[in-house]
DNA sequence: CCTCCTGTTTGCGCTCGCGCAAAGACAACG
DNA sequence: CGTTGTCTTTGCGCGAGCGCAAACAGGAGG
């Protein structure tokens, strides 16, 4: 409630779903929505819960983990404020195939899922931003497989930390800092290892000047030299 | 042009695509596509090729593979008569990101990119249909991807199996045959592993009884069996 | 019927990376 | 300012699975 109805508004514009829609039809969409907030650490909703609201992101920042059913963790994404999530269930399943976690306190924009259908036909747009979004999220999970399937570990956690540079990379004195609290347990799950191989991996590339580490922090000193491993660039062509 | 037009039309109606279309609209969309057909082992479009069309697989099957930068190769998916595909490229990218490469002679039918996002404006139905494909996708190939970051190779094989027996299983005397030429590379691909780890693998469940293989061919004899290595179940519970 | 080609099997050694266990470091809190 | 809990590091041993090399089918075509 601190901030005014206009400024979400104004932010919504800015979210992917509603790209190139006009203000008229925004001004129809938001009064919808629903505001929820939740601190850190709080859920907005747990893996099988039934999928009745689709969530924007407005402020803050969300885990998406998916459990296994022999107790195993996977980070699937990290949400910034803008993306959509919770609508994979929505849109197909009764249920919410994963966890959406704070990573910070935040605040996202809600609609039921009916809501959302019945935009989509009325505004073609929505759909087809939906659809945009989609196909990207399916490319990135292709990519990712493939990943998964045919690199070395330490290939894969170089990707891993690149990727969360490109979504929250912030400028620091000595190199891009991942602004985000982000423990060795998160990267082993974001890339398929334990936090042992992680753990042993960045103290190596500390050794050589790479990345910076601290608890739950990773500073990247030296992008390219990530880049170069995460390409298997084995021997630099300058050399 | 052995097929009368009149067939195609029905078999539309049946591709996910077009689900509760009206037979009117169907009558419509129908013109707009163009009859492509390919021979077994041919190419629809290879991987980076310029995304201009988007087809929907009226007979045969497809493989479509993706190539790594550093020569290796994954089977991302089977294409079975009226399912969609070249589309996500179609509707994000500019570039085809995989092959489709035909594993019997097949027939598609193709739109223009353009054409079917002029559709999925001018018919709502066509583009929530999509986003419930899509989003089912992303389903899928989260599951594949926690299947890959966090299961050993043998339980990987056994739900690529099965997951293979769903898409193509047909009834046979000793059990259920995956109805496709299926060599140990493919399967190696799909799993993430290597043909010889396949190889392997495949015969010590020949060995148990549980499957029977030849060249290019499997044959499940105890469904039952691969289901309890893929979910673990170490020991059976009726023991 | 023999030959070729492509797919498959299998032996063998070796490496990557897992994962326990235990110690160390850092932040928070009383 | 110690205590506690969480996160991290590191030693160590071991096992899964990779991948070369070479032999082995089995189907197609002459």
């Amino acid at each position: 409630m601190s901030e005014s109805n206009s400024a979400w508004l104004e932010a919504l514009r800015h979210a992917e779903l509603f790209h190139n829609l006009s203000a008229a039809d925004l001004a129809k969409i938001y009064p919808l929505a629903r505001t929820r907030q939740v601190e850190r650490d709080a859920f907005f909703f747990h893996q099988g819960d039934a999928a009745d609201l689709f969530y924007v992101l407005m402020a803050g920042q969300v885990k998406l983990t998916q459990l296994t059913s022999d107790g195993n963790q996977q980070l699937m994404r990290l949400i910034q404020p803008g993306e959509m999530f919770g609508g994979i269930a929505a849109l197909g399943n009764a249920a919410y195939p994963a966890s959406a976690q704070a990573a910070q306190d935040s605040t996202a924009l809600t609609w039921h899922t009916d809501t959302i259908l019945q935009l989509m036909e009325t505004h073609p747009r929505v759909a087809l931003n939906t659809i945009h979004h989609l196909a990207q999220r399916v490319q990135e999970l292709q990519q990712r497989n493939l990943e998964l399937a045919t690199e070395r570990v330490e290939r894969r956690i170089a990707h891993v930390l690149l990727r969360l540079v490109r979504a929250s990379g912030r400028k620091a004195e000595t190199g891009i800092l991942i602004d985000f609290p982000l423990s060795r347990q998160d990267i082993a799950e974001m890339s398929g290892t334990t936090l042992y191989t992680v753990s042993r991996t960045l103290n190596a590339w500390q050794q050589k000047g790479l990345v910076e580490i601290g608890r739950e922090r990773v500073l990247i000193c030296n992008p390219h030299g990530l880049v170069a491993i995460a390409e298997d660039l084995t021997l630099p062509p300058h050399a």
